[in-house]
DNA sequence: CGTACCTTTGATGTGAATCAAGAGTAGTGG
DNA sequence: CCACTACTCTTGATTCACATCAAAGGTACG
């Protein structure tokens, strides 16, 4: 949890959405940017918040979620290294719509959005890629609605684990997978209890589709698990 | 269902997407638009189907759905008169997520992706309203997940309900709103069977919170509603 | 090596779906 | 205009998937 200096244009220039922009206009960016620490636990901001840019994590893990009355919580979105959020709310001037925190000490980057503007007024490209990374989010936020409205919890984290698998692993043999964090995170992220979850993993294990060890699952017949998702 | 030509640059310049383009803008839009008609039922893609530019409703009523395998489906969205949809799914080139169905007879326009693309190169402003555009859908998906996630059956349906109350409706006085579309329809959006969402109505009126009749509701008691809604 | 939190397992509860009729309501055509 | 068909909507009985409640294990870490 510790590191001297950052190399910004490093950093940045290393993020699919300012690939292939140039040197100084990295260098514009650069002043924008804040970075911003995180021990596990901690709250990066509370849903309701004002957001004046958005984040990049560059290293550890992220969660953004919903508070509920009954202090449990709904996890939409678990975000690791690379990974960017808060664009949307951005160019909407809004507050944020879920809370974000750290799952582990993380280092984050704040973008302001000063800086993106102007980098949109003079780089078409930058904004194709800008357009194209809320698309994808988009994309995946209907897929989660689908997910969540026509799929049984068994097929959720049947299609979680499928989500998972190293590419391109159709192949006969087992493999492992490693959970990326914890099974209540999980569980929530696939709107299950932790208790819905165990039982599914113990079913799935108990016919042979999966192994559980921890966060080291096995997955023993991917076409078999393929078949269950339908 | 008739109508002879269209005024197509008015329809255009009318839309929030393109307010504020130059008459020579518009007029390079122009040839990449196609009118489409549908009748009541009738199908303009299925899922699946690729997508070469996004639609504009003009007048009718459309919505988005998942199939599901037991014939069932869940309603993502229903559009009216002057909403777009389609965008993100043209900047990712990515089949169609979902299907697309006339609710009624509807006039839609397409536009081609290309002209878009150049609009983008040559017009910051018009990128921005693009990246407002995709934001506010996705923040209410996002919202959409929220309630999905987090609130009961009935106060899916109260959130509805307050959600199409004509704005700044928090006087004393009863009002009524008229349901867009069928009760099924309209439950398949909260995700809910027709069923649910008829007791729920049901038990709204018993407590005098609302009035019910056929798509005419009566919202008696906005406060109270508000109250159920947490 | 103990305390705090994750995870599992079992027993029980419940919200909403499903199943099953009936009661409107709307278009269609003779 | 009525009869026919086809939905859409309601209402009741029943079921079921998943949550909740409760109590042990495990695991991790200060």
């Amino acid at each position: 949890m510790q590191e001297s200096r950052l190399d910004i244009p490093q950093i940045l220039s290393r993020l699919p959405l300012f690939q292939e922009l140039a040197r100084e206009q990295i260098a514009a960016l650069e002043p924008a940017c804040r970075e911003r620490r995180l021990a596990k636990g901690g709250m990066l901001f509370q849903k309701g918040d004002p957001a004046k840019g958005f984040f990049v994590v560059v290293f550890g893990q992220i969660k953004l979620a919903f508070p509920s009355s009954q202090g449990n919580e709904k996890v939409v979105e678990v975000l690791g290294a690379r990974q960017s959020f808060g664009e949307a709310v951005m160019f909407m001037d809004r507050p944020y719509p879920v809370f974000a925190e750290a799952l582990a000490d993380s280092l984050l980057m704040h973008i302001g959005s000063a800086p993106v503007f102007a980098l949109l007024e003079t780089d078409p490209l930058f904004a194709r890629r800008m357009l194209a990374g809320l698309s994808t989010r988009l994309h995946s936020l209907v897929q989660d609605v689908e997910t969540y409205s026509l799929r049984s919890s068994a097929q959720r984290v049947v299609g979680y684990l499928l989500q998972h698998c190293p590419e391109s692993e159709s192949g006969e043999s087992a493999f492992d997978i490693s959970l990326p964090t914890s099974k209540q995170v999980i569980a929530s992220r696939l709107n299950l209890t932790p208790e819905t979850l165990s039982r599914i993993f113990h079913d799935l294990a108990a016919n042979g589709l999966i192994g559980v060890s921890g966060k080291q699952i096995t997955i023993n017949d991917v076409k078999r698990l393929r078949e269950f998702d339908l």
